[in-house]
DNA sequence: CTTATTTCAGACAAACTGAAATAA
DNA sequence: CTTATTTCAGTTGGTCTGAAATAA
């Protein structure tokens, strides 16, 4: 090893790490599902579905099919904007959040298997600095 | 928000953000073959084919594809292990190298855009953490 | 009439499955 | 003969393009 590569980079390979794990057998859905489940669960106020695709970084279309596999299981669901017909709100569901839960902890024991190269203070530290950061990422590229 | 989600949850979701960015145009070749091609380029030793899908969690069959693009614009090459002709060593070429520097530095101005909420300090505690976590993912799920 | 949001159908690129070829 | 490594053809799952529908 003669020198080492950047930041985003070695993020996106221990990323890669965490994705070949989460498989739909451990979580109990598709990763993709629990980090919009996720994201529905600890935001703040009305979420809407064009926010949603934002947030996510994900394409509108895209969201639409994730938003009806989603409403399929009755983990979230869609209602519309009371002073904007066109606009949809999402939410989660009961069933939702239940299920994101045990996917949660399936994640935890995950994490356990990924990080644990950290000690617990440095998994505290990481998750920090992957916050902030996150909050810090501007929403258009 | 109420309460954040976990540390791998916050890495896929920051991932995301620096693929949406790193692109063809950007790096000058795609994700995956600047992603190999730094391993190529930084990891010590010999590095074979084999040795190289499972460091990258690539797919074998995707290796060869991978690895097939790659020779082509000449910036890896094959060649026979010398004891055991069924292996492939793989190695970057001086032009892998010098475009590979290229697209290093594409990904350091793209770094400012997605760690702006971090200080030069924390970006690299960030690094630190990364490293030291990649170097302790077992190879195999 | 133009714009915003959501939706769907078709097209495209990327990953996996299974089987073949070569060498140990 | 069996196993390991690499390779490719065919299939499948995921994402993007373009157009339509609804509402502002």
């Amino acid at each position: 090893m003669t020198e080492s590569p950047g930041a985003t980079l070695l993020l996106t390979r221990l990323s890669r790490a965490v994705y070949r794990r989460a498989n739909e057998e451990v979580l109990g859905m598709r990763m993709k599902e629990f980090v919009a489940l996720s994201y529905l669960r600890h935001a703040s106020g009305v979420i809407g579905q064009r926010e949603l695709s934002e947030r996510l970084m994900l394409d509108p279309n895209n969201t639409v099919l994730l938003l009806n596999a989603l409403e399929m299981r009755d983990f979230a669901e869609r209602k519309r904007h009371p002073d904007d017909r066109r606009r949809h709100i999402v939410e989660i569901t009961p069933d939702g959040a239940a299920a994101l839960e045990r996917a949660e902890q399936a994640m935890d024991s995950l994490e356990e298997d990924v990080l644990r190269g950290l000690s617990p203070e440095e998994r505290a530290t990481l998750r920090d600095l992957l916050l902030r950061a996150l909050q810090g990422v501007p929403v258009e590229p």
